[in-house]
RNA sequence: GGCCCGUUCGUCUAUCGGUUAGGACGCCAGGUUUUCAUCCUGGAAAGAGGGGUUCGAUUCCCCUACGGGCUACCA
């Protein structure tokens, strides 16, 4: 039974990286009928942030990736909180410290500090003597500073062996030992950092298969040592590539994002938008994701999340960072939204269609059904829906005086009688039979009706348009046009 | 600085020693459309550099360069 866990530390929104993160573990599940565990890493009390847990899962939810087992959903291995998980570390550092795995470290912060002055310093099996630990101090001396002062529990890291680790992506690495600390496994607080607690969960959680972001590869052979000294067998590991920015460099950042009108977070975080809020479909979002550094779900783009993880292989994924691209998200989301159901996309997005439906209560669908194929985004509605609900304010008045250059209003006055004859099939025939006997452009003239409907040049079908506002507001505008021109 | 990972069009990627190096986004041109968008057709555009190995290297190895990550009692 394959089993994959999404580990966020509650300290912030989750971005972008952690939501492809989520994902691949997700279609890796799914794949293999597997279970998909959330697991909190809530270890630093310092950096815990209100409403962080919340916002895992309302994203978890916005994006409908389930959980198996986690804190909310409970399941066989919990608790699913770190900070609540306390006892167990406890025992199991215990026993680290018992055969010898794992020693007492009396040192302060500021001791370190001093000692780092040294650029080069490292806290390993040639320094670790000069400074005040179980190793180096007798056994009473050792017991009664633990009594007396802040301690913690370092990993012993032997010195000068070649350790090999195993990723299912990157394939063996190797290091040498004299290149790893004797890092901190218990910290003065009674918490263990992320590398104790990750091993001891996962191995307790029963996890098949880590997926997790590169960030990750260096603590890789600390974790390994780790899992050595207690026996266990240690999961198989696949670290993703990097999302990076879209120019310039570095990974994936917030300010990059605030300067070019993206977001790297998914839903609105306080005042952040997030890329719902900028329009992209949440399954668009995930398509869009689950083919950055991969050629996974690149040709014949899945959106529906089940159909994705059928075809979902690890070894489409690519090693090398990848640049996020908006462009790239927005070219999906009008794929996807000219494909969308449109009463489930009216549904899903109650708010962007409310005065459409209120203006047009029976042709509101017809209208978003056409809408939906000339949109990128979501927030592009708002514009071209704008017709259908309220008569335009501004006209692009070089149109105007273009088109009067060759037509006269007494002439361009005659739509008007032309419309209150029609029926709505035949308006285009008697537009044009007018242009005919009165010698007069009928491209003019239809852009001239345009101009009178959508205020310039551009939107959907002049007849469609007048079909779904009706003769009454069609010629209402019309009439609004020739006013304003004649005052002029 | 040290350690680790990486490097194919501007961007995301295909290629598992022999290809006119393919696709997608973006860009440019043309077509369809009464307009705009869509849509269709076409175009420009890539193996970081240097050494090996080989009949042959984008593909395998080494070096250099460049990019990225880690280097906390943060995850």
């Amino acid at each position: 039974m394959v089993r994959v866990r999404f580990a966020p530390s509650p300290t912030g929104p989750i971005h972008i990286g952690g939501v492809r993160t989520a994902l691949y573990n997700y279609l890796f599940k799914l794949k293999k009928k597997g279970k998909f565990i959330l697991r909190l890493e809530d270890t630093d009390e310092s950096r815990k942030v209100v409403g962080a847990e919340k916002y895992i899962y309302d994203v978890l939810d916005y994006y409908k990736i389930k959980v198996d087992e986690g804190p909310r959903e409970g399941g066989g291995f919990g608790p699913y909180r770190q900070s609540e998980r306390r006892k167990v570390y406890n025992k199991y550092i215990n026993l680290l410290i018992e055969n010898g795995a794992a020693y007492y470290c009396y040192t302060s912060r500021e001791e370190l500090l001093q000692a780092r002055v040294k650029k080069d310093f490292s806290y390993n099996s040639k320094t670790r003597m000069k400074f005040k630990n179980s190793l180096s101090l007798d056994k009473e001396e050792s017991l009664s500073l633990m009594k007396k002062q802040k301690y913690v529990v370092r990993l012993k890291v032997d010195g000068n062996i070649k350790l090999r680790v195993t990723d299912l992506l990157r394939g063996t690495i190797t290091v040498n030992s004299n290149n790893l600390e004797d890092k901190i496994l218990m910290k003065e607080d009674g918490l263990p950092t992320y590398h104790f607690a990750n091993v001891v969960d996962d191995h307790l959680m029963k996890i098949t298969t880590i997926i997790r972001g590169e960030e990750w590869l260096p603590s890789l052979p600390i974790h390994k040592l780790i899992y050595d000294a207690f026996g266990w067998d240690m999961p198989s590991t696949v670290h993703l590539p990097l999302i990076l920015n879209p120019s310039g460099s570095g990974k994936l950042s917030k300010r990059d994002a605030l300067q070019n009108n993206y977001s790297i977070f998914p839903i609105k975080w306080g005042e952040l938008d997030g890329l719902k809020e900028k329009g992209l479909l949440p399954d668009v979002q995930l398509a869009y994701i689950s083919q950055l550094g991969s050629s996974f779900n690149s040709e014949n783009i899945e959106l529906d999340i089940n159909k994705m993880s059928k075809k979902f292989n690890l070894s489409a994924l690519q090693k090398g960072g990848a640049r996020f691209d908006f462009d790239k998200a927005k070219s999906i989301n009008q794929k996807g939204l000219s494909e969308i159901n449109t009463q489930f996309l009216m549904s899903e997005h109650p708010r962007i269609f409310k005065k459409l439906e209120l203006a047009l209560p029976d042709q509101a669908d017809k209208v978003v059904d056409l809408i939906k194929t000339r949109v990128t985004l979501l927030t592009d509605f708002d514009l071209e829906l704008k017709t259908f609900i309220v008569d335009p304010v501004d006209f692009d008045e070089s149109v105007s005086s273009r088109i009067l250059n060759s037509i006269s209003i007494v002439d361009l006055s005659l739509l008007k009688s032309c419309i209150q004859q029609s029926t709505n099939d035949s308006i285009k025939d008697d537009i044009y039979r007018i242009s005919v006997e009165r010698k007069l452009n009928f491209g003019k003239l239809m852009q001239f009706l345009r101009l009178s409907l959508v205020g310039n040049l551009s939107g959907p079908d002049v007849f469609f348009i007048i079909k779904m506002v009706g003769k009454n507001v069609t010629l209402r505008r019309l009439n609004l046009l020739l006013e304003k021109l004649k005052k002029q």
